[in-house]
DNA sequence: CTTATTGCAAAACGTTTGCAGGTTT
DNA sequence: AAACCTGCAAACGTTTTGCAATAAG
């Protein structure tokens, strides 16, 4: 992987905004940053990135891909009030039974969690 | 919901695959038997179905939606070699973790497990 | 008679890709 | 100079939608 401003750029971004921004989002955001750059770009460095796990793609079903600077194992909840995207963290006794469920040969997981966050249950009678 | 032969159909075909069809599928082999079927008519009836809890909706990142006539509460495991589907059960206890991790009020969650299923297992040396 | 449902085609959506030119090593 | 990366725009695969016509209750 060769050195660009626009995927340092990406990089710095998805890390700054620590909240699982969408492609869309780093783009708008680090298109201020740097006029002209491209939406197939910022697509193009999430995949790189991702593939060489400087970053994880998050995905929630039914909405677009999210990014996460977070390299920890982890899960996601996704608020089904506001839409925001937290990190939610199983216990090993958790993931070792996911891992058994599936009879010994899993590569990798997806679990996403839909509910209210806690900011939402704060505000109205939810 | 009013009665219509296309939504009994796709109800059907959805039961009698038995393999977590996609939407694609379903149309292929419905609209022989129904000729000018249409594919709109298939997404709408599996939405209004899956709605009405009459058939579950199967997410796999990165890939079409899946439908299942399997009502129970269960995850899945794409395969990484084959691409097919099939059912994973958790445990309890497993279950009860995950709910857990999402601090009390996860309405529902979305597991895909990948893996290698135990056909791709039996062939090769994998 | 009213309203849900249909087929069709067009569009929306998120994402990838071909290309010609520019950058990095 | 070779390999990689960019912007742009077009295309992709999946899914939704507006419409006028049809079918269900």
């Amino acid at each position: 992987m060769r050195y660009s401003r626009q995927r340092e750029l990406v990089l710095k971004k998805v890390a700054a905004l620590d909240d699982h921004p969408t492609a869309e989002e780093i783009y708008e955001i680090a298109s201020r940053e740097s006029p002209g750059l491209s939406l197939g770009t910022v697509y193009r460095n999430l995949n790189v990135l991702a593939d060489a796990k400087r970053i994880r793609r998050v995905s929630v079903p039914g909405h677009a891909d999210r990014f996460d600077h977070t390299l920890r194992e982890h899960s996601h909840m996704y608020c089904t009030c506001c839409g925001s995207v937290t990190d939610v963290e199983l216990d090993d006794a958790a993931l070792l039974q996911i891992i058994e469920a599936g009879a010994g040969k899993i590569e990798d997981y997806s679990l996403t969690l839909f509910g209210v966050c806690g900011k939402c249950r704060g505000k109205s009678s939810n």
